[in-house]
RNA sequence: GGGGCGGUGGCGAAACGGUAUACGCUGCGGACUUAAAAUCCGCUGGAGUAAUACUCCGUGCGGGUUCGAAUCCCGCCCGCCCCA
């Protein structure tokens, strides 16, 4: 009797040996070729779930398979360590974030460590050190140096709860992304990073990225939000300029009002006096209301005349100018002309203040009658002067020139990215590298100062004002302005901890380097990250922004390439009770309880095997049952002594055992590859299940035996990590299994000798049978027109042709 | 409203236009056991039939293409996600 299988000896006994023989710790100098699997590093929270877990397995798995085939793999972790959680411990609690921060990750270390993964510990980072968060420091003065970072006065989104500004991608329908409350507006001044400056390259070049989802590109597409069409310039009838931006530059006869947005700069000096009161109440009223509510269509459209009027370009009517909460300054130009007739919001806002709504795109079959609704698609131009008659897509083009020759208005571009607001008002985060010096205005620290150090012993409360908690430290905020050596103050905000995670995939492939960010021969050898994995979340956001950096690096020298990501994974949830697992709702399963009760690897197998990795999960504990009788299962058909059999195997029994043996090679290694771990578990069940049979005949004292259970073991290793690799050694083979080779499979040996033909009679199966794959289409034909099956349904009917799919079936057509 | 993805047994799910439901879970029956757990063996879409056989119905709904449709096309319904 063998040995019982018990996970919890023999896990933590090789996650040790690996450990210690430095298992994946890898260096640019090998003749193998290079592969960068990374998964998103975590954030530190200290308490890892199987949610989580599927993030780590699937890289793991990746980097296991990418390492028996012969790669150089560079398999890296570290911690997204700055941010909310650590600093609301220190308010809640008193712990220093610091500790806090790194209490989690020892906590969080050991997890990963426990799950059997094989992480090139040589290279972990953690954000929050110094040594890293200097390199944030000195790409914010570069980017500064480029006019990529500026300052600007800018209204922003407030979360009152988190008492700090949140940036439009952490506003989710007008409340914030952590704590879910609502979203009002503030005016402070703000750090921002140029994004909007490669918005037509991160479009482009999305189309370069053929392994990315088809969905993560279509959303940063959306976010992106080009559009083409033009400015237009109206003159106020004290000639101001009014520029507007339009897609729809052809409905320019259509336009009978005009709206500015209520924080428009000219507002003031338009509005007439005895407008004033009216307007200034309007935009109290709109400071109050959230973006998303303002641009929703449904919503009534309300907005106020300010008493000024317009001249429209081309037929010099008269305009009333409105502000409406409806348009946004942050959008185009912060202004539009209003053409009821042909767009939804300016209809609304037209019947709403009885606006005349004239015609300017016929729809099909217009007769010249009121529009019930809008008319938004393309038409032949009416009363639009001289383009009369002309389709409204050449219109667009024809009114531009015009407008052109007179000097108002031009081909343009608009896009709905904005630049990435960075400015935070925390503790916890990187500090801007900034000086505010009385006489020479915002002086850049001076790169040899670097870094700007986080002071430590900080009052966390919340100062409620907006300022970060470094406002109330004069040690950190009182300095000596580098330019004129005089009294200064320092910047207080922190980076927004998403600049961390822009480029930590470059920071990995040099991690200790303390005279440049990295070398680029060490970049340049290990970039592009070959396998990003990780959570559909970050779809926009974090890839958006480490997109941008990557071409910034690229533009300043550092990396010749212009996209970070190779191939990228995004895996689905693993819910509980049907929802996300999370703390407040109790739901959460942690890796601990998880791993403890069957082992790292039932769960791992459970993990890979209860759905395709890109959809949500439900949590079983029953199915965890399963995966780990399925590991019992391997184990006793491995070590179990066979029963004493008499006689040898047959040619075909050997045949037939080694054609399963390739063909789950085959399987395996093709459902690897497409990210089919369902099927590939399956597969290897599958398998298994068919030797524990074949371990009955005398097949078990061949060699092709040898073959069967040394191609099982090393397919379940990147797996199953440990079990693969306890029964590697127990059969008497060399450490380490994860060092071996990928097994090959042979097409010639996986073939199929026999086949079963499906026997139709119009398309419906009435019998089958067994015939050699050489069959001969007459052959086959016959087979089937004798079978008992086509006799009993084409009794009496006359037989009008035959069908035969060669390796597949026969189908018997009849009247 | 626009875009994307999906809807298959009791459940998670398989299925190059070609045997629908692999693999696993659940359930039922049996073996082992004093008994239970564990393990092992068998069955497990619905209907008809004592039953083998056989027949019919079955992949959200309605049409179409095809010798043949879960798969392709058209029109709906429902769910999730992104942008509004």
């Amino acid at each position: 009797m063998a040995d019982k299988y018990i996970p919890q000896e023999i896990e933590p006994k090789w996650q040790k040996r690996w450990a210690e023989d430095k298992l994946y710790h890898v260096t640019e100098d090998s003749e193998k070729p290079k592969f960068y699997a990374l998964v998103m590093y975590p954030y530190p929270s200290g308490d890892l779930h199987v949610g989580h877990m599927r993030n780590y397995v699937i890289g793991d798995l990746v980097a296991r398979h990418k390492m028996m085939q012969g790669y150089n793999v560079m398999n890296p972790m570290g911690w997204d360590a700055f941010g909310l959680p650590a600093e609301n411990a220190a308010i809640e609690h008193g712990i220093d974030p610091k500790v806090w921060t790194e209490q989690s990750i020892a906590k969080m270390k050991e997890q990963l460590f426990k799950i059997g993964t094989c992480y090139d510990w040589a290279r972990e980072l953690a954000s929050c050190q110094p040594e890293y968060y200097r390199w944030n420091q000195w790409f914010f003065l570069r980017l500064y140096e480029r006019g990529l970072a500026y300052k600007a006065y800018a209204p922003v989104n407030w979360c009152p709860s988190c008492g700090t500004i949140l940036a439009n991608e952490q506003v989710i329908h007008g409340r914030c992304w952590r704590c879910d409350t609502e979203v009002t507006k503030k005016d402070v001044e703000q750090w921002f990073f140029k994004i909007t400056e490669y918005a037509d390259e991160l479009l482009e070049d999305l189309q370069q990225l053929e392994h990315w989802p088809e969905r993560v590109r279509v959303m940063q597409e959306n976010w992106i939000g080009k559009s083409e069409g033009a400015d237009i310039v109206f003159k106020s009838e004290e000639g101001d300029d009014i520029a507007v931006f339009t897609t729809r530059p052809d409905t320019l006869y259509g336009a009978t009002y005009m709206v500015l947005a209520p924080e428009h700069p000219l507002v003031e000096k338009l509005t007439t006096p005895e407008h004033k009161k009216e307007v200034k109440e309007y935009i109290e009223w709109a400071r109050r209301q959230t973006e998303i509510d303002r641009l929703t269509v449904e919503r009534e459209k309300r907005g106020v005349f300010i008493g000024a009027y317009a001249r429209h370009p081309l037929t010099e009517e008269r305009l009333p100018i409105y502000i409406a909460d409806y348009v946004l300054m942050t959008y185009g130009t912060g202004a539009i002309m209003g053409v009821p007739a042909h767009d939804e919001r300016d209809f609304a806002f037209a019947k709403k203040y009885d606006l005349p709504t004239p015609v300017v795109i016929a729809p099909y079959g217009w007769q010249g009658e009121e529009l019930e609704e809008p008319y938004l698609d393309q038409g032949m131009m009416v009363n639009s002067g001289p383009f009369n008659g002309l389709p409204s897509e050449e219109g667009k083009r024809a009114v531009i020139e015009l407008l052109k020759s007179k000097g108002q208005g031009e081909f343009a571009v608009s896009y709905r990215l904005r630049d990435w607001l960075i400015s935070r008002q925390r503790y916890w985060g990187t500090p801007i590298p900034i000086i505010y010096c009385p006489h020479c205005g915002i002086v850049p620290v001076p790169e040899e100062d670097l870094p700007v150090l986080l002071p430590e012993e900080v009052d966390f409360q919340p100062t409620g004002t907006g300022k970060s908690p470094l406002a109330t430290v004069p040690e950190f905020v009182n300095t000596i302005c580098p330019r004129c050596e005089r009294g200064a103050e320092r910047e207080t905000d922190t980076m927004d901890t998403f600049v961390d995670s822009s480029w930590y995939y470059f920071r990995y492939t040099d991690p200790q380097n303390d005279q440049v960010p990295w070398q680029r021969e060490k970049s340049d050898h290990w970039m592009p990250v070959d396998q990003y994995t990780g959570g559909i979340e970050h779809a926009i956001l974090h890839l958006m922004y480490s997109r941008f950096f990557t071409k910034v690096f690229r533009d300043m020298g550092l990396t010749s390439v212009s996209e970070p990501f190779r191939r990228l994974f995004t895996q689905g949830m693993i819910t509980k009770g049907g929802v996300a697992m999370s703390k407040s709702k109790g739901n959460v399963v942690p890796v601990d309880v998880a791993v403890d009760t069957y082992g790292a690897d039932t769960a791992r197998a459970f993990i890979l095997f209860i759905t395709p990795p890109e959809l949500d999960a439900e949590w079983s504990d029953r199915g965890v049952a399963g995966a780990y009788r399925f590991l019992n299962r391997v184990w006793s058909l491995v070590l179990e002594e066979p029963l004493a059999l008499q006689g040898e195997a047959t040619p075909d029994q050997i045949a037939q055992l080694r054609r399963q043996t390739h063909q789950t090679i085959r399987k395996v290694t093709q459902d690897m590859e497409s990210f089919s771990f369902n099927t590939m578990i399956a597969a290897l069940m599958e398998y298994n299940n068919y030797l524990i049979k074949a371990k009955e005949t005398a097949v078990v004292k061949s060699e092709a035996w040898q073959e069967a259970i040394e191609s099982l073991l090393l397919l379940l290793a990147p797996s199953c990590p440990h079990i693969a690799e306890e029964l590697w050694a127990r059969t008497g083979h060399p450490y380490s299994i994860h060092q071996q080779a990928w097994p090959q499979w042979d097409e010639a040996l996986a073939a199929e000798e026999v086949f079963t033909l499906v026997i139709q009679v119009n398309g419906k199966v009435r019998d089958k049978t067994e015939a050699p794959v050489t069959i001969s289409e007459e052959e086959a034909e016959k087979l089937a027109l004798a079978s008992a099956g086509v006799k009993r349904h084409t009794a009496g009917k006359e037989i009008k042709k035959v069908i035969y799919v060669p390796g597949r079936l026969v189908n018997v057509v009849t009247q």
